[in-house]
DNA sequence: CTTAGGG
DNA sequence: CCCTAAG
């Protein structure tokens, strides 16, 4: 309950890669549906509102018990854990599908494709009825906790991962077969693009009261007229074809109910036409991934093998941060008063931008490691199914690289919902506000640009999904699986709220006058090839401190957004997505992509720098730190030339550098692996090569007069240290083998070594 | 996987 | 920092 009351949001799914289920990252992609209680409207909304989504949350607004009952715990414990038990989900309420009426309303009112048949699911999908879709999803679950109880929930991001359900979206309709199939997240979310039309804002200009600064503002409290046509969900035309759907805007008009039930035909069939529209090839993604990327050339062998060799790349190893010791494993034994704003203030957590790049370099990466360290594939059973060409493995880490490459248009689940259960309070209305964000945005811009001609001059964005900042989260061992979800939701419900807000990224540069016109900014149909990106940002306005243990229990006027940015909001540091700029979709993009902005990555860097004490240069990721995101092309014909995206560069600091100049010291160039494991063991984002690399920098600065180097001043000590260990060790090892040939002694060797070290560490 | 070296 | 060849 109070979590509907206070959080009321709901998401759809994190997208997740598709190989063991337990072992996804945490990093997602969240294509989120979100419903707001009063009036408000917060800057996430303008987020929202941007993408054009109308994320309407259609859940039916389940009994969000916060209690953690002995039933639950037996559930849990014997692996039967179900969905409907947690708070976070409702997607195997289609268990009740033939018991509970109104389930199997809600659930067929989604589904039904492309008819008002009542019957019409039931006769095209006996799997409905029989339950086997039903298994199938609670197998997954079981699934899951199977591996959380397997895995003993470590203090490992990298063991665990989190899934918000699919919930009412577990099924799908496809449009070219008129069946209803089960789901995975994975092919909704990745068919989850956007496909929007903005309109000019001459055109609604006298409809909106929203101005720019509003949102430039980041006010998290904008009352946003309802206005739903200002921005209409368009579907392309292929998929208006297939499915004979109209424009879906308007029977949604006035999408909240006060009953339970969602009785208008019109309404459940564009739910349906417009949530469960998959392409033909959706359904085999998972496994024709491989063959497919290559065939359509999205994603050459050789790029393929690059993604691969990344594997080694250790910055997907993320450390825990602890911003509280306090453990919330009483949250699940208490009893029915416990708020979710207590667990708040238990809940420990600590929120991080991820470094996601267009192809999702750290999924890449991160599978590898994590599945090792979940204990699914052990490193010799990798090395195998690495050596085999046709490993679905590699085939499945390719699918989550190019992801978005399966979107290519054939789908687009637009998240359009009904809230029926949570229209008793009735502020519901603030739903479709969420459209006049953009509209109220352009709105200031129409002054500027009345001649504009609304029909012709739209400009459709297409938005792939928006990346969420990674989430980090404590939770005690004997925390319950529930708990564990619920905590998860907390944290992706904050970071999803008002704590973020919209930045506008156009060839690489930020945007910052809001009051420029598109056509003016350069965002026109004339102007096609240009990448245009969105960015999350924290909102300044926004910034909470952390919440400690112990601190006073966060009361929250009823209906306010909840106070988020539980971490430090740096406004550079932004989470940025990037969207077609094309009126047609598929039309092939090679705009340029946008770099992580200078700006936030030297912010970045300066609390790196900072936080980086001592000359132990043992470098943990700074606890609180933020990586700039990375922009997600939605160039979809274009992925094969994109590569992954760069790491963020991260300058060393002296303290690094002395510790990688001793450590060559010791133990000579030439072995980075032991000079890493030696110095920068803990942090996880030198690799090696990036120790011997610096190492050539810094031989290189060593080498070049003072006035030539650039950047941040290396100590004139440590580069006389860097050349003579440097000449010491060139020096030492071409003699070294050949003392070695000659003198077929190795002994001497070893002690010139040590004598070596004792010289240099003198 | 590591190392070395070019880019 | 990326990429790749080579071992």
């Amino acid at each position: 309950m109070v979590l509907q009351k206070k959080l009321d949001y709901g998401f759809s799914g994190y997208q997740v890669p598709a190989i063991p289920r337990a072992t996804r990252s945490a990093r997602k992609r969240v294509p989120f549906r979100k419903r707001l209680e009063g009036n408000q409207i917060s800057a996430f909304d303008l987020l929202a509102t941007v993408a054009g989504k109308l994320l309407l949350d259609k859940e039916s607004a389940p009994a969000t018990n916060n209690t953690w009952s002995a039933e639950d715990q037996y559930a849990v414990e014997t692996n039967t854990v179900k969905e409907e038990r947690a708070d976070v989900n409702q997607s195997l309420k289609l268990e009740t599908l033939n018991q509970d009426s109104y389930n199997a309303e809600f659930f067929a009112s989604e589904l039904v494709p492309q008819t008002s048949d009542p019957n019409y699911s039931s006769k095209k999908s006996p799997s409905l009825r029989n339950g086997a879709p039903i298994a199938t999803s609670d197998c997954l679950e079981r699934f899951d906790a199977q591996k959380l109880m397997n895995g003993k929930i470590k203090n490992e991001m990298g063991g665990l991962a989190f899934n918000v359900e699919t919930g009412p979206y577990g099924y799908v309709c496809e449009t070219s077969g008129d069946c209803i199939r089960p789901v995975s997240e994975n092919e909704v979310l990745l068919d989850d693009a956007l496909v929007l039309d903005v309109k000019p804002p001459a055109l609604v200009s006298s409809d909106t009261s929203i101005n720019a600064r509003s949102y430039g503002d980041h006010n998290p409290l904008v009352s946003f007229p309802a206005k739903w046509d200002d921005v209409n969900v368009v579907t392309r035309d292929d998929e208006e074809k297939s499915s004979g759907c109209t424009h879906p805007s308007s029977p949604l008009r006035n999408p909240f109910r006060s009953s339970l039930h969602i009785g208008d035909r019109r309404i459940r069939k564009i739910l349906a036409l417009k949530y469960w529209k998959v392409g033909p090839r959706s359904k085999n993604v998972r496994y024709s991934n491989y063959d497919e990327n290559l065939k359509s050339g999205y994603l050459s062998r050789r790029a393929y093998k690059r993604l691969r060799s990344r594997r080694n790349y250790p910055f997907k190893k993320r450390k825990l941060f602890y911003c509280s010791s306090e453990s919330n494993s009483d949250g699940r034994t208490s009893s029915e008063g416990l708020h979710i704003g207590d667990r708040r203030i238990r809940k420990i957590l600590a929120l991080k931008y991820w470094k996601v790049g267009p192809r999702s370099k750290n999924v890449r990466y991160s599978n590898y490691d994590e599945n090792l360290k979940s204990g699914y594939l052990s490193r010799r059973a990798y090395k195998r199914l690495r050596s085999r060409r046709n490993y679905p493995f590699k085939k499945r880490k390719l699918f989550y690289c190019s992801s978005e490459s399966n979107s290519d248009g054939r789908t687009s689940s637009e998240g359009i919902s009904d809230s029926p259960a949570k229209s008793n309070n009735g502020n519901n209305s603030i739903l479709y506000s969420k459209m006049n964000g953009v509209t109220g945005e352009s709105s200031s811009l129409a002054d500027q640009h009345k001649s504009f001609n609304s029909r012709d001059s739209h400009v459709k964005l297409r938005i792939k999904s928006f990346r969420v900042p990674e989430l980090f989260i404590e939770i005690p061992e004997s925390a319950t699986v529930g708990s564990l979800k619920r905590t998860v939701m907390e944290a992706v419900t904050e970071i999803l709220g008002d704590g973020l807000c919209v930045g506008v990224l156009l060839q690489g540069k930020k945007v910052r006058d809001d009051n420029k016109t598109l056509l003016q900014t350069g965002i026109s149909c004339d102007n096609l090839m240009d990448a245009l990106g969105f960015s999350l940002e924290p909102n300044p306005s926004h910034t909470t401190p952390l919440l400690c243990p112990g601190g006073s229990p966060l009361k929250l006027p009823r209906g306010s957004p909840l106070p988020l940015a539980r971490y430090p909001a740096n406004p550079g540091l932004v989470n940025q997505v990037t969207c077609d700029l094309s009126p047609e979709p598929r039309m092939p993009n090679r705009g340029n992509f946008i770099e992580s902005n200078n700006d936030c990555a030297s912010s970045l860097i300066d609390m790196f720098d900072k936080s980086s004490t001592e000359s132990k240069a043992l470098v943990d990721v700074p606890a609180m730190s933020m990586e700039t995101l990375a922009v997600v092309p939605a160039h979809k014909k274009s992925k094969q030339s994109d590569v992954a995206q760069r790491r963020i560069r991260r300058p060393f600091s002296i303290s690094e550098v002395e510790a990688l100049v001793q450590a060559v010291e010791k133990l000579g160039t030439g072995r980075w692996r032991d000079v890493k494991l030696r110095a920068f063991d803990n942090a996880k984002h030198r690799t090696y090569v990036d120790l011997k690399d610096k190492w050539k920098t810094l031989l290189h600065t060593a080498r070049i007069s003072p006035q030539q180097r650039r950047g941040k001043p290396v100590p004139q000590e440590l580069l006389d240290r860097v050349l003579n260990a440097h000449t010491y060790w060139s020096q030492q090892q071409q003699p070294s083998l050949e003392s070695c040939l000659l003198s077929r002694n190795s002994t001497m060797i070893a002690s010139s070594r040590c004598d070596v070290d004792e010289k240099i560490l003198g």
